[in-house]
DNA sequence: CTTAAATCATACTAACAAGGTATACTTCAA
DNA sequence: TTGAAGTATACCTTGTTAGTATGATTTAAG
């Protein structure tokens, strides 16, 4: 139930990028820096967003990399799909043969529905829609917030 | 974003418990079995139910655990604080310090709105509802079902 | 009063994943 | 042709998870 640092470092990644979106490649070095992440480590998973489609790298002096896609066409699950592939919350719900009681356990419901909901959320969340939104105060975390999906309140 | 064993092996030994309630004492082995899970482990999980107070103890033979709070009133998020601890999603949310960013952060406000969904269905979600909930077909799992939430649909 | 059934408690280990480094190679604009 | 960048892979360190082993403690039943 905890997030990792590579959805979380490629989300600051991904939405720095979109913030400095039309200024042409951006170093990775230049990322790095701005949010103080290890250039290493960042260059490794802006590469598995390079694999999926989202981002676009150009090599050599004057390089770096630039969003693939408009941003209003990527969600957060695009990019956490991205970096860790279809992670479900438990393994029962993809493969069911894993664990022998999944015709008769009433938990699965459970995972599913939290599942769903968490994908849900994800889907609708584009990088503009977090790039135009405010930073939160302390204050505004307790609850949760509502966030436009494409347009819709979710 | 995974659930542990622990989270999911302790909520079925709940549900086994409100299941058997009223018969008395039930020992972990006879849990284990039904469960196919393993004792040793199964102990391990039930110890951290009882500090939490859901579960009591009873020693000696003739003994066993049994439910220490009507199922109506222990919700999934009881359990999971019980056998993991207040887990968010990501540390900055608990503790902003960690980061430097997390003033001038957008992904902060996503994470904590995800994070407070998934404890809002959890707190939303009770024993009785599981117990009395019908196992799911293969179908039904595709898309996020309603749960009653102390009466209120979530 | 003894025995055995159960909980209770701690220590340990193996396996895995996460987070991060190091090294070296390719490509390509200046 | 040089060096700035991406690309690729291998490695390492640390922490967590999942599970086992061993044994102590309590107590009802015989």
């Amino acid at each position: 139930m905890k997030l990792s640092t590579t959805i979380r470092y490629g989300t600051r990644l991904m939405l720095d990028m979109a913030e400095q979106q039309g200024k042409g490649p951006i170093r990775i070095k230049t990322i790095a820096k701005r949010q103080g992440i290890s250039e290493k480590y960042l260059e490794k998973i802006v590469r598995l967003l390079r694999k999926a489609g989202l981002v676009d790298g150009l090599r050599g002096p004057g390089g770096g990399y630039m969003l693939a896609v408009p941003p209003d066409k990527i969600t957060l699950a695009d990019i956490l799909e991205a970096v860790q592939g279809k992670v479900e919350l438990c393994p029962c719900l993809n493969e069911p043969e894993q664990c022998d009681k999944h015709e008769d356990c009433k938990t699965r419901k459970v995972w599913n529905d939290i599942n769903q909901t968490i994908w849900m959320k994800l889907k609708g969340i584009t990088l503009t829609d977090l790039r135009d939104s405010a930073c939160p105060s302390e204050e505004e975390l307790g609850s949760p917030s509502h966030w436009s999906m494409k347009g819709i309140k979710v």
